[in-house]
DNA sequence: GTCTATAGGCAGATAGAC
DNA sequence: GTCTATCTGCCTATAGAC
């Protein structure tokens, strides 16, 4: 019986995948379990056999974007781009427009505020793991230092983006992006 | 008839009041029109003698939200705190709490990208407001370092205490407001 | 585990009386 | 202008057949 239990968690990461590529993009409010179940190739019906409620699955959700990109900002990773690389991408028009890639927390910030206990601790540990990630980047003046450093850069990055995408002016936008990169490569 | 428009206007003002507050409480999903209209002392049927529908309401009361607090904002203002008096307050768990004041800006960064262009557009009139303030408050060097500058530290606002909110632990809330703060008196 | 069908509730917008 | 009543559509979650 071990395949079916492969078929479970197969079909399991189908639609975490589905959830968390359309709750980056439109938001907990706007996604139905329908569109999720629609998107992974399946119906409403079968969703509560693998998760107990829509707010379960966001907080997974949340947590799956996060490990979809994460590799990019482990520094372990011999594969991982340098911190002016990865931040020149993230502050990028492409991030903003998120077709490819969407950040989890930039691109759920507020939506965040409005949700449960277990949604909110998902984003928590991600924004966490950022930052941990960030201070290994870093590290070259003592711990203290580099936990207040690395929480400006993660500040400068996430809200950057998040204002940027919220503007209704690309011209502004880029000059938000470009501002916050500058910031970046002056420290 | 002059008092009839007077009080038409009386009411349609309490209703962007209620608006104001409750979308930047709770975003533009959570609230319905009846908690609006409940809220400034109506029933549903009313709202359409005032507006014509709730994403025109929600781009009103934006700016309504933006209006409130904007003097404290506005340098040529007299009684306009200082702009270490306006992040000190900014920057602060007592503004990441809510109780009394919520920028707009920054309790529905994410919440805007959802939205029809109207929206949008209401949102980064704000911003820009926002900006043109506190490019008044620098002007120390040329025009173009403020405008970068004024950037930089409306992300480190804005980003920084949307962020705090975000996040579910307050030990970490307050040391991402500090470093924040922190930031903006390096420079 | 996945399907179809439906229960049960909520919200935006409209109609018509006053 | 404001009210009550209602139309219409959407949603989460559950029940039961296969």
């Amino acid at each position: 019986m071990a395949w079916k239990e492969q078929h479970k968690h197969n079909t399991r990461q189908k639609i975490l995948r589905s959830a968390a590529k359309l709750f980056t993009k439109q938001g907990f409010d706007h996604v139905g379990i329908n569109d999720v179940m629609k998107d992974a190739g399946l119906t409403r019906g079968a969703f509560y056999a693998h998760f107990n409620s829509k707010s379960e699955l966001y907080a997974e959700a949340i947590i799956a974007a996060a490990i979809q990109t994460g590799d990019k900002l482990n520094p372990d990773n011999p594969e991982a781009p340098s911190l002016d690389q990865l931040v020149q991408f993230y502050l990028s028009m492409e991030h903003r427009q998120g077709e490819h890639f969407r950040c989890p927390l930039a691109f759920l910030a507020t939506d965040i505020t409005q949700r449960d206990e277990q949604v909110r601790d998902a984003y928590t540990l991600v924004f966490k793991g950022f930052l941990k990630h960030l201070t290994a980047h870093l590290q070259r003046r003592n711990g203290d230092l580099d936990r207040t450093r690395s929480m400006q850069v993660a500040v400068m990055m996430i809200g950057g983006l998040a204002i940027s995408r919220a503007v209704n002016d690309e011209e502004l936008a880029k000059n938000l992006l470009i501002s916050c990169h500058q910031n970046l490569l002056d420290h």
